[in-house]
DNA sequence: CTGATTCTTGACCATGTGGTCAGCTTTGGC
DNA sequence: GCCAAAGCTGACCACATGGTCAAGAATCAG
């Protein structure tokens, strides 16, 4: 019978499910690496240490591969600064959004280079998330930083800039992290320079976007942002 | 005789010249958008309008002619903030420095963007210079915004990560153009939103760092503009 | 045990890959 | 006009590509 071809589902047995792990992150180091065109299922299954065939098994072809890559990195990327509103705290709001940002890229540098690797190429296949719920996440973001401006909270930037801002200056450690290692002649970055380099972004971003704590302009209310 | 088999250099005919600035302007492109390995001689000759053949006559190979790419880029990024100086204005340094990679970001976004690829696979061909070359760069770039810190002109942060962050923020309007593009829904940037996005860029480095102008502090000199 | 379902994989295919080469045409200095 | 040098390019090569398939192996519910 004419059942589910290609579940893509975490339904399915244990076996199937430790097999698909296994090729999904050798896929994405592998696409992250050369991309989608310079990606070959044959790198893939080598580094998942399965035959070419058994790939094509469970992922049905390169694309669908690719796409549910692109799938899982948008789910980590959406549960980032879900709930917040006018009545926050900016600078707290604004630390946690570079901080949590920050985090994705060490938590997942290539799933965060899969991407960077997608928009490179012109997004081709997040045209429509970009201009659809990308787009809306970050209209009602800017929303709530204008909204902190009008109220003096902050000095009267462009919140989408802002918002570039913060992406660029913590995706570029996931990124670029070759660049970034040569540089700095490091082997790797542990936590205390990530710690450091957060400091740094937040501090930077907070004082030069003349962000106020609303203790200091309203009245000392309890309320305070979580991400 | 054995002569220069690929001169490369800027010798030879005017026919020679003609055709290698196309397909290097055709390879700039590819290389950019699918990467090293997913770029095609085949795509790049008939972006180029000429026969894969003609690309090998002139570039020898794959590789040599990326090389080619990455050195052009390289020169073109070398010519950025050569000669600073700790008696300089750390305003106006930071002010040209980042109006400076906005603008190659703008004139050269495929150049940016085959130089974000290549580092993104793990500059396999730039590992060299990053440790190298670059690395000096940045190193005498960061003595001297140690210098100004000590003077009291600028807030004591770490003057790599404020390199890369000058960096990133810039570079992002090059690498991540489909992004910003969907985003904001626009068809493209114009000079106004690169000239806002400077300015924007410039305020929050400049007072996130706590950047002094000397004249408070030195002699008066009447030289900056608005922001 | 049995039979169905899932899993595994090598052989195979059409197409695309980077690169070579031989032979042709065009160019340009004399 | 001559002719060597430069330019041009289709045919060709060995190999890699994404994908198919059929036939066998392992698993598992009854």
């Amino acid at each position: 019978m004419a059942k589910a071809e290609h579940p893509s589902e975490q339904e399915g047995g244990a076996i199937r499910r430790r097999n698909e792990q296994a090729i999904l992150a050798a896929a994405e180091r592998v696409f992250a690496r050369h991309g989608y065109r310079g990606a070959s299922l044959q790198a893939i299954a080598e580094e998942a240490g399965l035959p070419k065939s058994n790939v094509l098994y469970y992922m049905g072809s390169k694309r669908t591969l690719y796409v549910r890559l692109l799938e899982r990195m948008m789910e980590r990327w959406n549960v980032m600064l879900d709930d917040i509103s006018a009545e926050d705290d900016p600078a707290e709001v604004l630390s946690a959004f570079i901080r949590s940002k920050m985090q994705l890229s060490r938590r997942h540098p290539e799933g965060s280079r899969l991407f960077a690797s997608e928009i490179l190429g012109g997004a081709p296949f997040l045209q429509e998330y970009l201009r659809g719920e990308l787009r809306d996440w970050v209209q009602s973001r800017a929303a709530v930083f204008r909204e902190w401006a009008d109220r003096g909270l902050m000095d009267p930037v462009d919140p989408v800039w802002l918002i570039f801002l913060i992406w660029s200056s913590t995706q570029h450690y996931a990124d670029f992290e070759a660049q970034v290692l040569g540089i700095t002649g490091r082997e790797s970055l542990d936590d205390d320079d990530l710690e450091q380099i957060t400091a740094f972004l937040t501090r930077v971003v907070i004082k030069g976007c003349g962000v106020k704590h609303p203790t200091q302009t309203a009245a000392a209310r309890g309320d305070h942002a979580h991400t």
